[in-house]
DNA sequence: CTTACATAGTGTATGTTATACACTTACAAG
DNA sequence: CTTGTAAGTGTATAACATACACTATGTAAG
C-alpha cells in the first residue's frame, strides 16, 4: 500500500454484471441479453453489464444496468453484491475485472417488464440456460448456488413477492427455487411461526375456489431467520 | 456491454486487501500494518494491501500480500473472497476499488511468523482495532462479521486449526470467535458427530495432567455443515 | 510412593423443533 | 343446489438441543 496507482499501472477496466432472477410460471429465471460483439461473440446471450462509470459505485451501475438495459425500476428490485470474478481471460479482449451482483424481482413484475422488451431480451429458464458469453455462466451458476443456499435461512426470497401475497404464492416460490416440494401445514406454520409476515386481512378474489387470505411482510429488511 | 474499455474509461485503479485473522492467547486478532503515506496517512494502521498487478487475479494479489508483506507462506492460510469495496472517496488520492479478502491462519503458526515482523505489523486483537486508514475499519468489521456468521454453520474455522489438535484447543476457537463459553460435553457430541474429524490417537505430550486425545480434520474442504 | 493438582473425558433427562400425514371449509360456476 | 377447486387446519412421533456434575489419567512435589 505504499505506491500510489500511476496511470501505467491502470491496467484492469471495471464491470458489474447482473444476474437478476425472478420465478415466472413456476421456474426460476435468470434475465439474459443477446449481444453481438464480433469476432468473438456474435448474437451470443449473456447477462446485462457494463463498465463502472467514474461516478458510480458497483451497486450505482448495477442499478443503471436494471434501468437502461432492461426498463426495470430498481426500486422494484432487491440487488446484493454476489462476487468480483477476475480471472485473467475472463473477457477475450480486454482485462475486466467484474463484480457481478444478485438481483431479484418479483415475478408479477417480471411478467409486466418482459413485454416491453425487444428480442434480445427475455427471462430464462435457469434449467435451459445457453453457453453465455465470457464467464457468465459461472456467474449465473453461483448465483442460483447463492439464492438456494440464501432462501433457506435468511428472508431473501422476500425480493421476490409482490407487495401482498397468498401462502400458497409464496410456497410455490419455495418450491420453484429449491426445485421440490415442501408440506402445505409445515411450511405454513413456519413462516408464520417466524413472524416475519402477517395477513392484511383482506382475500384474494375472483378465483372459483375458497379465497385464500392475502399476506404482506412486515419488515423488508434483509434478515437471518431459519425459515425451513 | 456493447462498448469496450477505451484507454480513458480505466479510471479506477484495482486493488485488493487481506483481513487476516487468528486466534491467539485466546482471543481472535487481525492482521495489522503501519502505513505512511502523508498527507493523509501519517504513521496509520491498515490492512496489508496492494494494487492487482496486470498478470494477477485478486486471490493471487492476496497471497502476494501474505507472503510479500507478513513473510507468510499462502499455503499455511486460508482465503476466501470478503467483500468488493467500492465507494468512490474511499481512497483519498484516486479511485481505487478494493477486492478484499478474509483470511485466517491457525495461532500456533501465527504467533511464529509475528517474531519475524518489523514493529509496523501486528496482531490486533479485534477489541483494540484503532481507526484504520481507507475505509479499513469497515473491511476488518465485515469479516468478523463474516466469520462469527460462517464458524456456526461451516467448516470455516478448521483454517485456523493446526494440524493436530485437542478438542478443547478447538472449542477454545469457537468461544473466541463467538466470545461466549460453550458446553463442553455438547460441544464435543457435536463435532464428533459431524464427522469432519477422527482422533490420530495419540496423546498430547508435556502436560501436568490428563494428555487429551490428538484429533486432525478428515478432509480440509470447505462444506457446509452444522457445527452449532 | 503417596498425594495433590489440573485438565480430559463421559451420560442422561427434559424441552424444543422437525416431520409426516388427511380431512373440512369457502367460494364460484353451472 | 351440486360440483369443482384450492384454502385452511391439528396431532402424534422422531430428531435434535440443552442443561448439568462427576470420574479418569496423567505430572509434579514432597
Amino acid at each position: 500500500m505504499n505506491k500510489r496507482a500511476p496511470e501505467k499501472m491502470r491496467f484492469a477496466a471495471l464491470a458489474t454484471d447482473v444476474v437478476l432472477c425472478t420465478v415466472l410460471d413456476e421456474k426460476l429465471k435468470v434475465l439474459l441479453m443477446q449481444i453481438d460483439l464480433p469476432p468473438h461473440y456474435k448474437n451470443t446471450w449473456a447477462l446485462p453489464g457494463s463498465l463502472i462509470r467514474p461516478n458510480e459505485t458497483a451497486i450505482d451501475t448495477a442499478k443503471r444496468l436494471l434501468a437502461d438495459k432492461a426498463k426495470i425500476d430498481p426500486k422494484h428490485a432487491y440487488l446484493e453484491q454476489l462476487y468480483t470474478f477476475s480471472r485473467i481471460d475472463r473477457d477475450p479482449r480486454n482485462r475486466v475485472v467484474s463484480v457481478a451482483y444478485l438481483g431479484l424481482i418479483p415475478g408479477s413484475r417480471a411478467a409486466i417488464y418482459e413485454r416491453s422488451w425487444p428480442k434480445n431480451m427475455k427471462w430464462c429458464d435457469i434449467e435451459k440456460i445457453p453457453s453465455l458469453a465470457y464467464d457468465h455462466t459461472d456467474m449465473a451458476r453461483t448465483a442460483v448456488e447463492r439464492l438456494k443456499s440464501k432462501i433457506a435461512y435468511t428472508n431473501i426470497a422476500f425480493g421476490m413477492m409482490p407487495e401482498q401475497f397468498t401462502l400458497t404464492e409464496l410456497q410455490e416460490l419455495y418450491e420453484a427455487i429449491l426445485n421440490k416440494e415442501l408440506d402445505k401445514r409445515n411450511f405454513r406454520r413456519k413462516v408464520i411461526d417466524i413472524g416475519l409476515i402477517e395477513t392484511v386481512k383482506n382475500k384474494i378474489t375472483g378465483v372459483a375456489h375458497r379465497p385464500a387470505l392475502l399476506y404482506r411482510f412486515k419488515s423488508k429488511k434483509s434478515q437471518i431467520i431459519d425459515v425451513l
